[in-house]
DNA sequence: TGCCAGGCCCTCTTTAGGGCCTT
């Protein structure tokens, strides 16, 4: 398999886009990654302590009643800071979902040591062809079977992960490289698109 | 009152603007 580290790949739902607008976290979905293999899974609704607008329930299907249910952000959050432990983080537009995750374990005075990866500048990059790539385009692109029950938390980390591992199936097949660290990965974010073929024919060559 | 994101990436670029992504 081409992923070496554990990692754990994770979805947010929120009530908004900017957590310094005052936007809170509603779910969190994700899906721990062993080599590869699929080992753990963490979801929960949580309760933002207001109400959502009528577009991210249509968007997102969570409804006020179901969050007026849940435990609140501090309570699943702690939880999940206990599960992410301190393992390297992939998510599909990581900005967002890591402004989200440091904005809500700020509140409870939580950290954690992991670093992001982004599965969406990842796909830029591997993916050129895509017609775009939206989480739900690259999973149809990649032939992937889909349920179609996107915008929900653990759905969308099941799908990212599927798309991950499509991403590293790739690379590892036209560059010859295989047990791809984390870090190259990193690397790979930020590595110019343009010049992204020769950086990974040199990495294969140097690997 | 009125406003309301941020980072990436391209191009008719860098003294900037706009589309793509995430909810």
């Amino acid at each position: 398999m081409a992923q070496a580290d554990t990692i754990v790949v994770l979805d947010f739902e929120t009530t908004g886009l900017s957590p310094d607008n005052g936007d809170r976290a509603i779910e969190i979905g994700a899906v721990k990654l062993e080599r590869g293999e699929v080992v753990d899974r963490f979801q929960a609704l949580m309760n933002p302590g207001r109400s959502v607008t009528a577009f991210i329930e249509d968007y997102t299907g969570i409804s006020n009643t179901m969050l007026a249910e849940a435990d609140s952000c501090a309570e699943v959050m702690d939880r999940f800071a206990d599960f992410i432990q301190d393992y390297n983080l992939v998510a599909h537009n990581a900005s967002f979902d890591q402004r989200f995750l440091d904005a809500e374990l700020s509140r409870i005075s939580r950290s954690y040591n992991g670093q992001f990866s982004c599965s969406l500048l990842a796909a830029r990059r591997v993916f050129q062809q895509a017609p775009n790539h939206k989480l739900g385009t690259l999973v149809n692109y990649t032939n992937i079977p889909s349920s179609g029950d996107f915008h929900r938390a653990l759905y969308d980390s099941e799908m990212t992960v599927k798309v991950w591992l499509k991403i590293l199936e790739a690379i590892e097949q036209q560059y010859g490289l295989s047990d791809i660290p984390f870090s190259l990965l990193q690397k790979l974010n930020k590595t110019p698109k343009k010049s992204i073929h020769q950086w990974l024919l040199r990495q294969g060559e140097s690997a």
